[in-house]
DNA sequence: GCCGCTAACTTAACGCCGCTAACTTGACCG
DNA sequence: CGGTCAAGTTAGCGGCGTTAAGTTAGCGGC
């Protein structure tokens, strides 16, 4: 194992871009059996590659900056899947609920680069890898909510009410990521319930007022059942 | 700095648990002027507290059982503060939201040590951990929302009811701590927005029948208007 | 009073890690 | 054909978590 599997040749001498695309699916594939990020060592991806370690330094200033490359390229594909998941989908609300039921789904099948892009410490925040969470889940998501409040469905800063919605999401995937053993019961389910919960939360807000206080919340419930 | 600060005196005989609580003592010292789990090294610790690092092995297992520890140690505090937050609340719904708020108050007051607990790699679940989670934060939110469900408020399993909450509040907390550059604005208010949606929808969800589909919920918007 | 036992440590070291400095090789250009 | 410089390599630093084996100090028993 230890062994360099295969020598790769030396790279042309123009593209040593090449290089750097074969160590970001080197590291990719070991990420995905790996369990936990730093069971890839750099060692690993250079060997793994075919070429010694100070070679990944060619084209990575670290650690950090390969996972984040790897990580960005992992996250590429949730555009596709949220499109997908909401292609079908003819009205506003239905598209919020199959991008967030497909983020989490996203979420849960890509745990350790999830962890990696929304879980771990930031000491510099990954450019990278929020620009791809960004241009994918996120605009589609605010597009989405622009959309329902246009139709009047919520109301209020589409901004943020996206935040909260994203919240929503994060936090689904984050617990059952985090706890996976805890009774949560089928988890696709529980997301839905979720999002329903919250989704219903932004459409009835706006009958209350503003920021209804909680015994504002009991009263309103009352009289509905009049 | 690396020499050891002051040599500790051997203990006696009897008690070797004294040094495991200043282990534990120095631990949550250093993690909390650190701002990453992996800049608290067992060397650091061990020269914290004036003794050679392998002794720490004489209490502890390995790093992760020490920093479970000093994590369950940590929240041992957020039963209190919860409680107190929700000391002046008279209604099931206004304790649901004070405790929600101390929570994620409590998870960004104290990120890495939140982190740790509910954003790490979970190799095996740990125990210590997860116990006092369950004992303070879980167990107050569980019954408060069986107060909601006993009074009309909520209708439904309290478990998952509670799950679904502690989703919710996670989400928020998980998502500043992680992303805090984003423009959440106040975060306070966005924790209370956030909340309060999650409530409201629990509120309302019955309202709806069982499973609301997308379109259910705004036929049933466009019903309350008229 | 000293003796052996063992709890409470220490010393020394292993193998891994991320990362760097300094050297070598080989493809291309004139 | 020889110089240049991108694309690597070899060697190594300091730090990490962890372990094996040795040492020291308190305490009960004779």
């Amino acid at each position: 194992m230890s062994a360099p599997a295969v020598r790769r040749t030396r790279a042309k001498r123009g593209s040593g871009d090449l290089l750097r695309e074969e160590i970001v699916a080197a590291a990719k594939r070991l990420l995905a059996e790996a369990d936990r990020a730093d069971d890839v060592s750099m060692r690993a991806v250079a060997d793994a590659v075919g070429v010694t370690t100070p070679s990944i330094y060619l084209h990575f200033a670290d650690k950090q900056e390969l996972l984040g490359a790897v990580v960005a390229d992992v996250f590429r594909e949730l555009d596709v899947a949220m499109l997908a998941a909401a292609a079908d989908e003819s009205t506003p609300m239905a598209r919020l609920r199959s991008y967030g039921l497909a983020y989490i789904r996203f979420a849960l099948d890509h745990r350790e680069h999830y962890r990696l892009a929304m879980l771990d410490p930031c000491p510099k925040p990954n450019v990278e890898v929020d620009e791809v969470l960004h241009s994918a889940a996120f605009s589609h998501m605010q597009a989405t909510v622009e959309e329902c409040v246009a139709a009047g469905i919520f109301q209020g800063d589409p901004l943020a009410i996206t935040f909260e919605m994203w919240a929503a999401a994060h936090g689904v995937a984050g617990l059952v990521i985090a706890k996976p053993y805890l009774p949560f019961g089928d988890v696709e389910e529980f997301a839905d319930r979720c999002l329903c919960v919250a989704a219903l939360g932004h459409v009835v807000r706006p009958l209350l007022g503003a920021d209804p206080a909680p015994e504002a919340i009991v009263g309103w419930l009352a009289r509905q059942r009049a």
